[in-house]
DNA sequence: GATGAATGAGCTTTCATTCAT
DNA sequence: CATGAATGAAAGCTCATTCAT
């Protein structure tokens, strides 16, 4: 098993941090050891040290890592708002989206608070992401209250993910437009 | 050391389970080991799994009773709406509480979540919470959406205990004023 | 390999401590860990933890035990003076005593200083000791500095743990004579 | 960090040993690793192993240097007794010399005999040492038993290191006069 | 019923050493 | 020459769980 030359391996850096973000995913901060990853990853235990010298070193990458990969095509989308269609639909569409990409995301974002609840590090990067995630609103919805907006549709997209039948698109889109004036 | 008589312990099932709560919420899931909760109790070893034989049973029985405690009160409340305040005044002061209680609340919900995601037990516990919890929105506010509601509450408790700030009452007053139609 | 049954094992903990001294004496401390003396011992490693919580306490317990097992010899032999005998030819055969036991004390009392310099708890061990043991040095030689006797006794045993041919018999007694007034 | 620039490091292998030394001292041998050594002495972890393919090596040559070090001033000092002074005296003030300096010795010198009982390559080198320091001995105080006086003076200070109160200049200075006859 | 003792499994981390560049 | 990257081995320690008493 495993690749036939591990010699020379750029980027295994890189692939550690993703593999560690998928068995987070899997199993939980928790379950997410040295010994899980590496297997994994298909890396030797002594090398995983080598790159990240204690556990937190390595978990706090892959958040790192998670709240960018998360928030750039958000970011990345248009510099201003598209004339052509209500801003608001998507967000609407955001907290709707459907498969394992999302639910990996809540289950991610869930790790994450309980990481921010005891230490700080932690919490203060997520304050740096909400920080983001606010701008990329404000640029889309200029006017509104930006941290109420994202907000409610972390609310909705918890509660939804436990219970999807409840939060149809059509409750997600009443409460936004509830709370976002339609533009003009 | 310790207390003086260990035996004929009556509640110390309950004592248990509320000491298995601190436990959780000052050092997580993770952290709340056998022997981490049997000395905070002050309980031999050999107690702890005579109660409770599986690590989780004890974890599942203390988090039954968050759901519990934590809901009580908004339940016992007042059977119906209180004539004489705005019944949506009690929704904003739950959000804005602040305290120990409340981070603790926040704390444990992010917990449970990490748990709901992983095992179906505690999914199906966080959805009769959250029925019990629309249950008593309804009681109180007739005819708003309960499940919006009670995800947007829980948004707003959970980015506040992050970033207080920016979550003041009157920006909570007017995210749920919005959402909910001004009694007659 | 090993006792037929392991379960109900009357003083596994002197065991534990009595092969950890010879585990030290053989591979120094540093050689001395949990597994070396599990497997010296017949106890599973899981045991040793169980009696001694960190590999400082197992340390700390066979040096206490050294020390006991040291000085014990000396301190029982008579209560006062032997009217019979020289009380210094006593301390002359301590020194040139031959054979591992010996050789295995040296051993151990170098160990113990480079613990004893770098911390406290072995220093203090390392004193009570020197005030036992100079107690029963004036008890049979009364009227001589036991601390220089003491002190001299250990030079000439180091020493000649190195270089036996250069300390014979003859050396050491008339080293002492010198020290120390022949009795009325 | 660390210095500017580490290229053309001449005597490099001398600052490893210098430094190898100081960690001894400050953590013992058994803390006295490839890191903390390259890490104490500015020095590349790669560089290390260059010049010392094996940690024998490197703590071996340290140990060499520091019997050079601590028997030099003893050498160098006179070719023959000093007409003026006692050269008693000089003995006395070995053992009796305090500040970091002394304690650095008997630190080193524990480890040393460690290290002597378990490899014989540190044997033989402890007993190079100790003819060197007869010999001078021998050189200013013809006549007596320099293995005795060596021995003895080792003993004071190492029990000195543990207990100064009780061994204080005048003790000493007792002791060795009673095992040296006063010079004609 | 209650509990101290016991233990196998597994975790994080450190380390000496090797080697490609 | 010099060195950063790599890695197998082993260390200290924690823990859920079992069980004899």
């Amino acid at each position: 098993m495993g690749s036939t030359s591990r010699r020379s391996d750029p980027d295994r850096r890189a692939r550690i941090i993703a593999t560690t973000l998928d068995v987070i995913a899997a199993r939980g901060v928790h379950g997410a050891t040295y010994r899980t990853i590496s297997e994994a990853a298909d890396v030797p235990l002594g090398s995983m040290t080598y790159h990240f010298p204690s556990r937190d070193d390595l978990v706090f990458a892959a958040f790192e890592r998670f709240t960018e990969d998360l928030f750039s095509p958000l970011d990345t989308s248009t510099t201003g708002p598209d004339a052509d269609e209500d801003p608001r639909e998507r967000l609407v569409q955001m907290v709707v989206a459907d498969g394992r990409d999302r639910q990996r995301d809540m289950v991610l974002l869930a790790e994450l608070y309980v990481l921010a609840f005891r230490e700080e590090h932690y919490a203060e990067l997520m304050r740096q992401w909400m920080r983001r995630a606010r701008a990329a609103i404000t640029r889309q919805l200029p006017g509104v209250s930006a941290p109420v907006i994202d907000a409610v549709q972390e609310g909705l997209g918890l509660h939804r993910s436990l219970m999807p039948e409840d939060y149809t698109e059509d409750v997600v889109r009443r409460t936004l437009h509830a709370l976002i004036p339609a533009p003009a």
